[in-house]
DNA sequence: TCTGGGGTCCTAGGACCC
DNA sequence: TCTGGGGTCCTAGGACCC
């Protein structure tokens, strides 16, 4: 067996935990730049507010419900993360941590057979009371049936919040109703074109030939309704994969037409990506710009470009990434277009000290790597103690135009001495 | 007025190798 | 008339996930 723990609302479940104020308050929580809704509380879905929906578009629901709203806090909600995450793997002898929100435990191995509702349970406890926040447990054969167990759990009040698929023809029962979408590995796409050829539910897909699967949703759907007939084809994966890019990506405030000001977001943007490298001791060998138009306004012209360029030697050196980055950016300008996002994708990681010199350079041309690495992890120092982009490379501009709108932003309760919770 | 950000995997096609 | 067979690597595009 296998379980899929799963955070109920899992942002706004961590606002919540330091507001007991808000326990039986509706609760939203914002994407970057404080666009999109992206977490509902249980009382905030109830008012109707859908999941993704620009805040704008709800303004009047929030406003007359007095709807709390947060912008997303990354470092506390990593942080809560990282404490559920430890007191899930106290109940298994294994665990993959599958998202900020998610781990998969596998009991495959265990001497006796538990009792899986009371399993369920103690779970479902511990975590609350380690941490405050609520999960739901699906229990299944396969890791595609306990993510089905899951949803279950989560939609079935009858259920409170705990699913065990054991019995084969009980779960194919309940697959006969379980909708299309929310299979996981079945998206929108998929979604769309399996209707369209009469198949609408999970159950209806399980008795497709494997051929014809197989032609429609490639190797990986195939994987997918397998694991749903019962029969394992993914495993617990305990240690993730090196990671293999690092990506910064924004909106602009403003849509701009101006190349002057695009090379500084671009700066900005490659040295944020840079730094997200450094913390994880990786250098790239390539990088990718994109530029784009502000795909809403459809009235106007638009415009999407990207370009990637491979590095002369693998690098985590803020300025020369900087450099590579701008001359991608030139070549992708066109003066015509009036322009609201950017990308900066570094890719072809390999560990720092692996790095393979540039075989056409004389060792006099070259500043040693390791003089680069020293001034980097001086400027990653000082930017930690007196607080991001303090020190800027003068690529950036001036001012920080280009940060992330965060009106709404909760303390971080866990990581900050002087942002601790005050109990009076 | 406003509309997220950060990832992974698979496939097909082209270039190239012996 | 006839034109090999077996590979790798790279890229772009499309799908998916949270």
């Amino acid at each position: 067996m296998y379980a899929l723990i799963d955070c109920n609302s899992f942002y706004a479940s961590c606002e919540k935990a330091f507001r007991p104020d808000l326990a039986h308050h509706p609760v939203v929580v914002l994407s970057n730049n404080d666009g999109c809704v992206v977490a509902r509380s249980p009382e905030a879905k109830a008012l109707g507010i859908r999941m993704a929906v620009p805040l704008f578009q709800v303004r009047e629901i929030i406003e007359k419900h007095r709807v709390a709203v947060f912008s997303s806090n990354y470092t506390l909600y990593g942080d809560i993360s990282r404490r559920v995450m430890e007191t899930l793997a106290s109940f298994a002898p294994a665990i993959e941590v599958y998202s900020i929100d998610e781990a998969f435990l596998d009991f495959n191995n265990l001497l006796y057979k538990p009792d899986w509702h009371i399993l369920g349970q103690q779970i479902r406890q511990q975590v609350w009371q380690d941490t405050g926040i609520p999960v739901s447990v699906g229990f299944a054969p396969t890791k595609t049936l306990a993510k089905v167990a899951n949803q279950l759990a989560k939609k079935t009040p009858s259920l409170r919040h705990i699913c065990v698929l054991e019995h084969t023809e009980q779960t194919a029962e309940l697959l006969e109703d379980f909708p299309l979408q929310q299979v996981w590995g079945i998206g929108y796409g998929y979604c769309q074109r399996l209707e369209q050829q009469g198949v609408f539910t999970a159950g209806q897909l399980c008795r497709m030939p494997e051929a014809w699967v197989r032609k429609q949703l490639s190797v990986v759907g195939l994987r997918t309704v397998k694991e749903l007939k019962g029969e394992p084809c993914l495993t617990l994966e305990e240690i993730a994969d090196p990671r293999k890019m690092v990506i910064t990506s924004l909106s602009f405030d403003k849509t701009t037409e101006d190349l002057e000001t695009l090379r500084e977001y671009v700066a900005s943007f490659a040295v944020r990506s840079a730094e997200k490298l450094r913390t994880q001791g990786l250098c790239c060998t390539a990088l990718a710009v994109s530029l784009s138009t502000n795909r809403f306004q459809r009235q106007k012209k638009q415009y999407r470009n990207s370009l990637s360029l491979a590095l002369a030697e693998a690098t985590s050196y803020s300025p020369e990434i900087i450099r590579v980055a701008l001359k991608a950016l030139d070549q992708l300008y066109r003066k015509e277009f009036s322009y609201k996002k950017a990308c900066v994708m570094l890719y072809g990681l390999v560990p720092q000290h692996t790095i393979q010199q540039d075989l056409f350079k004389s060792p006099e041309e070259n500043t040693p790597t390791v003089k680069k690495q020293k001034a980097m992890a001086v400027l990653d120092k000082l930017n930690e103690q007196l607080g991001r982009n303090k020190i800027k490379l003068a690529a950036q501009g001036n001012d920080d135009k280009w940060k992330s709108r965060q009106a709404k932003l909760s303390a971080c309760f866990t990581t900050r001495w002087n942002e601790l919770l005050v109990v009076r």
